[in-house]
DNA sequence: CGACTTTTTCCACTCAGAGGACAAAGGGGG
DNA sequence: CCCCCTTTGTCCTCTGAGTGGAAAAAGTCG
C-alpha cells in the first residue's frame, strides 16, 4: 500500500492538522472557531486536504442548534511508529494519526549491544505490530535514544551509556529500512513532548521533565518547543554535582547525581544493603531473584522496610538539591518526575519536593507543582510519534 | 517637539527599521539583499516610513559600480534613554536610533531608598542629559531593575534586595514622567541583550551570561530572545546552593553562592582579611579609604597580594562550580562574564574557567567560550534602549 | 563617446483572503 | 405541522498585497 505522501502545502493546512491531531474529528464550523481563517478561505483548505486524502469525511456532528454539520478527520489509516530505546529496553507502539497508542511492545535489551543488533530488534517488533494487523505500513517514525543527538541529522554524538552508535546515521539507516520518514531525538526530550502532548504537562508552555531511569536526564521545553541546547546535549544533568568529593562516577569526576542516584546506583545501593544485612526484605528478594533492581527497592519500601525507604528518601533528596538549582536558573512552570523509578512513588517524590521547596526562593517555587508524569511507559513513544507528527505536519 | 508617535504598520516595516537600527544607514538595494522582498513592495514600504519621518534621506551611497543609490536611515532626531539600577548605583545614558551611546551619567545610589528617590535621581539625570543637547526628548526608555519583574506589565515583583519596590508600577510611573513608552526588566537580562546587540555574543542564539555584581544572576538567552521564566525570576542563580552546609545567606539557606561570592561577600572577606592581618596590601587600602570594595581587592591582587588573590580564585572556583551545573544543564553557546567585579578580570576567568572545563562534559564544553563581556558598564544601559528600541520598532 | 552595470520607478498581472448574500439543514414553539 | 430562528455550507465579488518585467535614470570604465 502506498503510504502518506502528501504533505501540507501551506502553514494554514498545517494548522489544521494539528488541530484535528490534538483535537480529534471536528467539523468545519468547530476548526474555524480555532483558525482565525474566513469560513470561505477555511472550506478551501478543507476542500484541498480532503483531495490529497490526509483528511477524510467522518459522518455528521451533532447538532449545536442548527443545521449539523460534517466532520472531517484525519485518514483512519495513517499509522505513526514510536520507538523508545532506553538502555535497558527497546519500545515499540503503533498509532494512529491522532497519537493513540493502538499497540504497544517492550522488550529487555541492553543498548550496548550496538545500533545494529538494536535496530533488528525494532525492526522484528515493527514487522509484529504490522503483522498483527494493526498497520499496513507506517506514515512516519519517531526514535528515541539514551543519549545525546545532533538533531538536524537525526545522529547520536558522543554518547557516554552507548558506546559504538556514536556517529551512527540512525535516522538515515531506519528511513531507509522503514521506508517512511525518521525523526531522532533524546530520549529525555521525547519523554517530555508525550507529557506535553497527552500527559500532565498539557497546556504548559515552560516546564522540565526529569526521567530517572538507568541515567538521569532532563527534557527542558521553552514556550512550548523541546530546548536542545548548541550540540544536543541540553538537559544532561546527570553528571551535575550533587556531593562535592563524593562518589566517583564513570565520567571520571566525583560526586555526579548519577553516581548517588538513578536505577544503575540505587540497584548498587540495595545489593550493598542486603549483603551487609541492613535489610530482610531486599536480602530475601535478592535470594529469590538473583539480582535487585529498582523494582525490588520500590517493592520493600512498599512493605515497609526502613531501608529501602531510607535509600530512596537520599536518592529524592540528592535529585531535589539538583532540582532546586535548575529551578531557580529556570523558573519553570511545572515539574515532571518520570522514568523507570516512577514506581518508587510518593516516598521519592516527596523527599524531591521537600529538597525543591526549602532550597529555592519563593519567587519560583511559590506556584510550582512538582508532579510524577502521568503516561508511564507510554510517553517516550508517544512523544516520537508526535516528533514525526509535528515533522510530517509542517509545510515542506 | 513632537516625538516618535508612528510605529511600523506591518511586519516588512519593523524588519527594516531593525535592520537600519543594527546595519546603520543603507540604499535601498542593500536593504533588498537582506529582506526577501521584491524590489517594488520594498520601495513602498521605505517610502511609507520615510512619510512617518521614522526614516530619512541621507544622501548618496557608494557606487558598486552602476548607478549611486540614495540612502536612507533613521531619524537621526531619535533618541532612547537607557536606565540601569544597580544596587548602588545609578547609570543613564541617551543612545540614537542605532543605539550608538551619545552621553552616559553614572552616580552612586543605594536602591534600598525606593522606588521614589530613585526615580528622581533618574529624572534628574536624564534632565541633565537633555539640557547639555544631547537629546530635546526621549522617544523610548528601557529600564533595568536589580530584581524580578514581571516582564508583561514592567512591575518588580518579590525583590529580595530592594524591599519597597514589590509591586511598584515602574513601567507606568516612569512612562507617565518621561511622556514616551518605557519597558522594564531584570538589569541581568539588559546586560544580555547589549552583549548580543553589541558586545561579545553577536551571532550567537543561545548564551548565558553572568552578573557579578553585589549579588549574582544570570541573563539567559534561548534563539536570540531572552527567556525569562513563568514568573519572571529565571536566571536568579545566586541562591544555587554550592558549599552544602556553608555560609549562612540573607535567604534563610546556607551555602548560596551569593554568600561565598559577589560584591558584596568579597568586600566581607576583604575585610576580615584585612582586619586579621593576612594582607598588608588591603590592610593599607582599608586603612586609607576605611572601608575595602571588590576593586581594593582586585587592585591588590593586581600587586600581586597572594591573599587577594586566593579570595578571587575561591570565588572564582565556587562560580565555577555552579555554572559547570548550568552548562551541563543548558548546554549554551557561549559563557558572558560580566558586572562589577570583571575588574578582577583573568584571575576571575581563569578560575571559572578551570572549574567549568574540569566539571562539565566534553560534549558540552568542547567549543564553549567563556569571556568577559566586552561592553562594561554600558552593556546595561545599550540592553536597555535594546528592549525599548525592540518594543517600538514592533508592529503596534 | 559608447557599452555595460546598477539602481529606481512604473505598471500590469496574479492570487490569497475577506466578507456579504444566499441556500441548505436542523430545532423548537405555537 | 408550520413558521421562525439558528447554524452551517457555498458562491461570488472585491480588495489589496505582492511579483516580475520593462524601461528610465544614473553611474563606471575603456
Amino acid at each position: 500500500m502506498r503510504r502518506m505522501t502528501a504533505r501540507p502545502a501551506n502553514a494554514h493546512q498545517a494548522r489544521l492538522l494539528k488541530l484535528l491531531r490534538d483535537s480529534g474529528p471536528s467539523s468545519r464550523a468547530q476548526l474555524g472557531d480555532r483558525v482565525d481563517l474566513s469560513r470561505s478561505k477555511l472550506a478551501v483548505e478543507v476542500d484541498r486536504l480532503l483531495e490529497t486524502g490526509l483528511v477524510v469525511a467522518d459522518g455528521l456532528a451533532a447538532s449545536r442548534g442548527g443545521r449539523r454539520s460534517h466532520n472531517v478527520r484525519l485518514a483512519p489509516t495513517l499509522r505513526f511508529l514510536g520507538v523508545d530505546i532506553g538502555a535497558t529496553s527497546v519500545d515499540v507502539a503503533v498509532t494512529n494519526a491522532e497519537l493513540e497508542v493502538l499497540g504497544h511492545l517492550s522488550q529487555p535489551m541492553d543498548v550496548r549491544e550496538g545500533p545494529v543488533a538494536v535496530f533488528e530488534q525494532v525492526l522484528s517488533m515493527a514487522a509484529k505490530l504490522r503483522a498483527s494487523g494493526l498497520a499496513e505500513g507506517f506514515d512516519g517514525a519517531g526514535i528515541g535514544v539514551p543519549g545525546p543527538v545532533r538533531f538536524p541529522e537525526g545522529v547520536p554524538v558522543a554518547p557516554p551509556i552507548m558506546p559504538g552508535w556514536d556517529g551512527f546515521p540512525v535516522r538515515e539507516a531506519l528511513s531507509q529500512e522503514l521506508g517512511c520518514p525518521v525523526m531522532v531525538d533524546n530520549d529525555v526530550n521525547l519523554m517530555a513532548m508525550g507529557e506535553m502532548h497527552a500527559g500532565v504537562a498539557r497546556s504548559v508552555g515552560d516546564f522540565l521533565c526529569v526521567k530517572i531511569g538507568t541515567g538521569i536526564g532532563c527534557g527542558i521545553v521553552v514556550g512550548g518547543e523541546v530546548y536542545r541546547g548548541t550540540t544536543g546535549s541540553a538537559g544532561d544533568i546527570g553528571h551535575i554535582q550533587a556531593v562535592p568529593g563524593g562518589r566517583p562516577c564513570a565520567c571520571g569526576n566525583r560526586g555526579c547525581l548519577e553516581a548517588h542516584f538513578s536505577g544503575a546506583a540505587l540497584a548498587r545501593d540495595a545489593l550493598e544493603a542486603a549483603e551487609e544485612g541492613r535489610s530482610a526484605e531486599l536480602a530475601s528478594r535478592l535470594a529469590a531473584n538473583g539480582t535487585l533492581s529498582s523494582v525490588d527497592v520500590a517493592a520493600a519500601a512498599a512493605a515497609g522496610d526502613a531501608t529501602a525507604i531510607d535509600l530512596i528518601r537520599e536518592g529524592g533528596t540528592r535529585t531535589g538539591q539538583v532540582i532546586a538549582g535548575l529551578v531557580s536558573f529556570f523558573n519553570p512552570g511545572l515539574v515532571v518526575i518520570g522514568g523507570g523509578v516512577t514506581g518508587l512513588g510518593h516516598t521519592l517524590l516527596a523527599a524531591i519536593r521537600t529538597q525543591v521547596y526549602r532550597q529555592s526562593l519563593p519567587l519560583a517555587t511559590g506556584n510550582l507543582p512538582i508532579v510524577l508524569g502521568e503516561l508511564g511507559p507510554n510517553a517516550g513513544v508517544i512523544g516520537a510519534a508526535r516528533l514525526i507528527s509535528d515533522h510530517l505536519f509542517s509545510p515542506a
